[in-house]
DNA sequence: TTATTATATAATCAATTAATTATATATGTA
DNA sequence: TACATATATAATTAATTGATTATATAATAA
Protein backbone atom coordinates (compact mmCIF):
# COMPACT_ATOMS: atom_id res chain seq x y z
CA UNK A 1 0.00 0.00 0.00
CA UNK A 2 1.26 3.85 -1.04
CA UNK A 3 1.28 6.54 0.85
CA UNK A 4 -1.65 7.96 -0.79
CA UNK A 5 -3.67 4.97 0.37
CA UNK A 6 -2.69 5.16 3.72
CA UNK A 7 -3.53 9.11 3.92
CA UNK A 8 -6.68 7.88 2.18
CA UNK A 9 -7.55 5.36 4.67
CA UNK A 10 -6.95 7.64 6.92
CA UNK A 11 -8.97 10.42 5.58
CA UNK A 12 -11.95 7.84 5.33
CA UNK A 13 -11.56 7.19 9.49
CA UNK A 14 -11.98 11.27 9.53
CA UNK A 15 -14.48 11.23 7.69
CA UNK A 16 -17.42 10.21 9.56
CA UNK A 17 -18.81 13.01 11.95
CA UNK A 18 -19.32 10.49 15.14
CA UNK A 19 -15.33 9.87 14.28
CA UNK A 20 -14.41 13.20 13.87
CA UNK A 21 -16.48 14.80 16.79
CA UNK A 22 -14.58 11.85 18.87
CA UNK A 23 -11.14 12.83 17.95
CA UNK A 24 -11.89 16.40 18.65
CA UNK A 25 -13.67 15.67 21.95
CA UNK A 26 -10.34 13.77 22.67
CA UNK A 27 -8.23 16.34 21.48
CA UNK A 28 -9.28 18.37 24.50
CA UNK A 29 -8.22 14.99 26.89
CA UNK A 30 -8.55 11.48 26.92
CA UNK A 31 -11.80 10.22 27.64
CA UNK A 32 -13.51 7.01 28.50
CA UNK A 33 -16.32 5.17 26.67
CA UNK A 34 -18.97 5.85 28.79
CA UNK A 35 -18.03 10.07 28.65
CA UNK A 36 -17.76 9.58 25.05
CA UNK A 37 -21.85 7.70 25.45
CA UNK A 38 -23.26 10.15 27.48
CA UNK A 39 -21.46 13.42 25.10
CA UNK A 40 -22.60 12.18 22.17
CA UNK A 41 -25.62 10.33 23.36
CA UNK A 42 -25.40 7.28 20.99
CA UNK A 43 -25.52 3.51 22.20
CA UNK A 44 -22.21 2.11 23.62
CA UNK A 45 -21.59 -0.38 20.92
CA UNK A 46 -21.71 1.98 18.34
CA UNK A 47 -18.50 4.10 20.11
CA UNK A 48 -16.67 1.08 20.90
CA UNK A 49 -16.70 0.19 16.75
CA UNK A 50 -15.91 3.10 16.42
CA UNK A 51 -12.93 3.06 19.05
CA UNK A 52 -11.88 -0.03 17.35
CA UNK A 53 -11.70 1.66 14.06
CA UNK A 54 -9.75 4.72 14.94
CA UNK A 55 -7.49 2.18 17.19
CA UNK A 56 -6.81 -0.16 14.18
CA UNK A 57 -6.71 3.07 11.82
CA UNK A 58 -3.79 3.91 14.63
CA UNK A 59 -5.34 7.35 15.36
CA UNK A 60 -5.58 6.57 19.55
CA UNK A 61 -4.42 4.42 21.59
CA UNK A 62 -5.83 3.00 24.68
CA UNK A 63 -5.28 2.14 28.48
CA UNK A 64 -7.11 0.76 30.96
CA UNK A 65 -8.01 1.82 34.73
CA UNK A 66 -9.94 -0.31 36.35
CA UNK A 67 -13.10 -1.31 34.74
CA UNK A 68 -12.81 1.71 32.20
CA UNK A 69 -11.17 1.78 29.13
CA UNK A 70 -9.74 5.53 28.25
CA UNK A 71 -8.83 6.87 24.86
CA UNK A 72 -6.71 9.39 23.49
CA UNK A 73 -5.36 10.77 20.52
CA UNK A 74 -2.02 9.13 19.39
CA UNK A 75 -1.48 11.34 16.49
CA UNK A 76 2.59 12.27 16.61
CA UNK A 77 3.52 10.09 14.17
CA UNK A 78 0.96 11.95 11.53
CA UNK A 79 1.50 15.58 11.59
CA UNK A 80 -0.68 16.75 8.86
CA UNK A 81 -2.87 15.32 11.59
CA UNK A 82 -1.94 17.71 14.37
CA UNK A 83 -2.42 20.42 12.16
CA UNK A 84 -5.48 20.10 11.24
CA UNK A 85 -6.32 19.42 14.48
CA UNK A 86 -5.63 22.78 15.16
CA UNK A 87 -8.69 23.72 13.07
CA UNK A 88 -10.81 21.71 14.31
CA UNK A 89 -13.81 23.77 16.84
CA UNK A 90 -12.84 23.07 19.95
CA UNK A 91 -15.35 20.87 22.10
CA UNK A 92 -14.25 21.75 25.25
CA UNK A 93 -17.59 22.79 26.43
CA UNK A 94 -18.89 19.79 25.76
CA UNK A 95 -16.73 18.02 27.85
CA UNK A 96 -17.05 20.51 30.65
CA UNK A 97 -21.00 19.79 30.32
CA UNK A 98 -20.44 16.71 31.37
CA UNK A 99 -18.56 17.67 34.61
CA UNK A 100 -21.51 19.01 35.55
CA UNK A 101 -23.99 16.71 35.13
CA UNK A 102 -24.82 14.60 37.61
CA UNK A 103 -24.54 11.41 35.71
CA UNK A 104 -21.02 10.81 35.35
CA UNK A 105 -20.38 7.42 34.57
CA UNK A 106 -17.13 7.47 35.69
CA UNK A 107 -14.61 10.02 38.12
CA UNK B 1 -24.99 21.72 9.39
CA UNK B 2 -22.04 22.55 12.00
CA UNK B 3 -18.78 22.63 11.03
CA UNK B 4 -17.47 19.54 12.28
CA UNK B 5 -19.73 17.59 9.86
CA UNK B 6 -19.26 20.02 7.14
CA UNK B 7 -15.13 18.80 7.57
CA UNK B 8 -16.36 15.41 8.22
CA UNK B 9 -17.83 15.44 4.28
CA UNK B 10 -14.75 17.26 3.07
CA UNK B 11 -12.70 14.57 4.75
CA UNK B 12 -15.03 11.83 3.53
CA UNK B 13 -14.39 13.27 -0.12
CA UNK B 14 -10.33 12.70 0.63
CA UNK B 15 -10.74 8.95 2.29
CA UNK B 16 -11.26 7.36 -1.63
CA UNK B 17 -7.81 6.65 -2.88
CA UNK B 18 -8.71 7.87 -6.73
CA UNK B 19 -10.20 11.08 -5.22
CA UNK B 20 -7.01 11.49 -3.33
CA UNK B 21 -4.76 11.17 -6.22
CA UNK B 22 -6.73 13.20 -8.17
CA UNK B 23 -6.63 15.99 -5.75
CA UNK B 24 -2.49 15.37 -5.65
CA UNK B 25 -2.41 15.50 -9.30
CA UNK B 26 -4.14 18.78 -9.37
CA UNK B 27 -1.89 20.12 -6.75
CA UNK B 28 0.69 19.82 -9.88
CA UNK B 29 -1.22 21.51 -11.94
CA UNK B 30 -4.60 21.90 -13.81
CA UNK B 31 -5.54 19.18 -15.71
CA UNK B 32 -8.22 17.88 -17.91
CA UNK B 33 -10.53 14.85 -17.51
CA UNK B 34 -8.66 12.91 -20.28
CA UNK B 35 -5.56 13.51 -19.13
CA UNK B 36 -6.48 12.12 -15.71
CA UNK B 37 -7.97 8.83 -17.22
CA UNK B 38 -4.86 8.19 -18.70
CA UNK B 39 -2.86 8.72 -15.69
CA UNK B 40 -5.16 6.80 -13.68
CA UNK B 41 -5.88 4.22 -16.19
CA UNK B 42 -9.48 3.87 -15.40
CA UNK B 43 -12.64 4.65 -17.00
CA UNK B 44 -14.00 8.09 -18.33
CA UNK B 45 -17.31 7.97 -16.61
CA UNK B 46 -15.50 7.07 -13.31
CA UNK B 47 -12.99 10.20 -13.45
CA UNK B 48 -16.41 12.53 -14.47
CA UNK B 49 -18.09 11.14 -11.33
CA UNK B 50 -15.42 11.61 -9.05
CA UNK B 51 -15.14 15.09 -10.40
CA UNK B 52 -18.68 16.04 -10.04
CA UNK B 53 -18.28 15.02 -5.75
CA UNK B 54 -15.37 17.39 -5.77
CA UNK B 55 -16.82 20.28 -7.53
CA UNK B 56 -20.31 19.22 -5.34
CA UNK B 57 -17.59 19.45 -2.49
CA UNK B 58 -16.33 22.38 -3.57
CA UNK B 59 -12.70 21.42 -3.61
CA UNK B 60 -12.03 21.99 -7.43
CA UNK B 61 -13.40 23.87 -9.96
CA UNK B 62 -14.11 23.54 -13.72
CA UNK B 63 -13.13 25.92 -16.62
CA UNK B 64 -14.28 24.86 -20.40
CA UNK B 65 -11.68 25.20 -23.45
CA UNK B 66 -13.16 24.31 -26.53
CA UNK B 67 -14.18 20.82 -26.00
CA UNK B 68 -12.32 19.89 -22.93
CA UNK B 69 -13.07 20.55 -19.27
CA UNK B 70 -10.07 21.81 -17.36
CA UNK B 71 -9.96 21.21 -13.43
CA UNK B 72 -8.04 23.22 -10.40
CA UNK B 73 -8.13 22.94 -7.00
CA UNK B 74 -10.25 25.25 -5.11
CA UNK B 75 -9.12 24.95 -1.79
CA UNK B 76 -7.80 28.45 -1.35
CA UNK B 77 -11.17 28.78 1.89
CA UNK B 78 -9.43 25.55 3.28
CA UNK B 79 -6.43 26.16 5.28
CA UNK B 80 -6.87 23.10 6.75
CA UNK B 81 -6.66 21.31 3.52
CA UNK B 82 -3.91 23.97 2.00
CA UNK B 83 -1.61 22.80 4.78
CA UNK B 84 -2.43 19.54 4.14
CA UNK B 85 -1.33 19.04 0.58
CA UNK B 86 2.17 20.65 1.44
CA UNK B 87 2.45 16.88 2.81
CA UNK B 88 1.31 14.90 0.25
CA UNK B 89 3.06 12.54 -1.96
CA UNK B 90 3.86 14.69 -5.40
CA UNK B 91 2.66 13.51 -8.54
CA UNK B 92 5.17 15.81 -10.70
CA UNK B 93 6.87 12.39 -11.94
CA UNK B 94 3.35 10.80 -13.10
CA UNK B 95 2.02 14.02 -14.71
CA UNK B 96 5.76 14.36 -16.96
CA UNK B 97 5.23 10.68 -18.01
CA UNK B 98 2.19 11.60 -19.80
CA UNK B 99 3.80 14.46 -21.20
CA UNK B 100 6.29 12.17 -22.68
CA UNK B 101 4.30 9.72 -24.17
CA UNK B 102 2.79 9.88 -27.68
CA UNK B 103 -1.25 9.00 -26.16
CA UNK B 104 -1.89 12.71 -24.80
CA UNK B 105 -5.41 13.34 -25.69
CA UNK B 106 -5.21 17.52 -25.30
CA UNK B 107 -2.63 20.07 -26.04
C1' DT C 1 -23.97 17.50 -42.84
C1' DT C 2 -21.78 13.48 -40.86
C1' DA C 3 -18.25 11.64 -38.00
C1' DT C 4 -15.20 12.03 -34.17
C1' DT C 5 -13.69 13.37 -29.69
C1' DA C 6 -14.46 14.94 -24.89
C1' DT C 7 -17.40 14.94 -21.25
C1' DA C 8 -21.63 14.19 -18.48
C1' DT C 9 -25.44 11.62 -16.85
C1' DA C 10 -28.35 7.66 -15.72
C1' DA C 11 -29.06 2.92 -14.43
C1' DT C 12 -27.36 -1.12 -12.39
C1' DC C 13 -24.76 -3.94 -9.21
C1' DA C 14 -21.54 -5.47 -5.79
C1' DA C 15 -19.26 -4.10 -1.84
C1' DT C 16 -18.80 -1.34 2.18
C1' DT C 17 -20.48 0.87 6.15
C1' DA C 18 -22.96 2.85 10.31
C1' DA C 19 -26.22 1.71 13.53
C1' DT C 20 -28.94 -1.51 16.11
C1' DT C 21 -29.79 -5.61 18.79
C1' DA C 22 -28.25 -9.34 21.32
C1' DT C 23 -24.70 -11.50 23.74
C1' DA C 24 -20.12 -12.20 25.89
C1' DT C 25 -16.28 -10.83 28.84
C1' DA C 26 -14.12 -8.48 32.53
C1' DT C 27 -13.84 -5.73 36.62
C1' DG C 28 -15.62 -4.20 40.88
C1' DT C 29 -18.93 -4.49 44.87
C1' DA C 30 -22.32 -6.27 48.26
C1' DT D 1 -20.84 -16.05 45.79
C1' DA D 2 -24.23 -13.19 43.15
C1' DC D 3 -24.98 -8.81 41.04
C1' DA D 4 -23.93 -4.52 38.75
C1' DT D 5 -21.20 -1.78 35.71
C1' DA D 6 -18.06 -1.02 31.70
C1' DT D 7 -16.66 -2.58 27.51
C1' DA D 8 -16.20 -5.65 23.44
C1' DT D 9 -17.86 -8.58 19.91
C1' DA D 10 -21.04 -10.74 16.67
C1' DA D 11 -25.04 -10.76 13.73
C1' DT D 12 -28.34 -8.28 11.21
C1' DT D 13 -30.13 -4.60 8.40
C1' DA D 14 -30.65 -0.40 5.83
C1' DA D 15 -28.23 2.97 3.47
C1' DT D 16 -24.34 4.59 0.94
C1' DT D 17 -20.84 4.20 -2.36
C1' DG D 18 -17.46 3.12 -6.27
C1' DA D 19 -17.28 1.09 -10.58
C1' DT D 20 -19.26 -0.41 -14.80
C1' DT D 21 -22.21 -0.14 -18.78
C1' DA D 22 -25.02 2.32 -21.75
C1' DT D 23 -26.53 6.54 -23.44
C1' DA D 24 -26.79 11.61 -24.06
C1' DT D 25 -24.78 16.15 -24.96
C1' DA D 26 -21.51 19.33 -26.77
C1' DA D 27 -17.65 20.83 -29.48
C1' DT D 28 -14.69 20.14 -33.38
C1' DA D 29 -13.18 18.35 -37.88
C1' DA D 30 -13.85 16.30 -42.41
Amino acid sequence: MDEIERMADVFKLLGDKTRLTILALLNVKELCVCEIVDILMTSQPNISQHMRKLKDGGLVKESKKGQWVYYSLNINDKPYILDLFKQIPSQKERIEQLSCSDEECCN
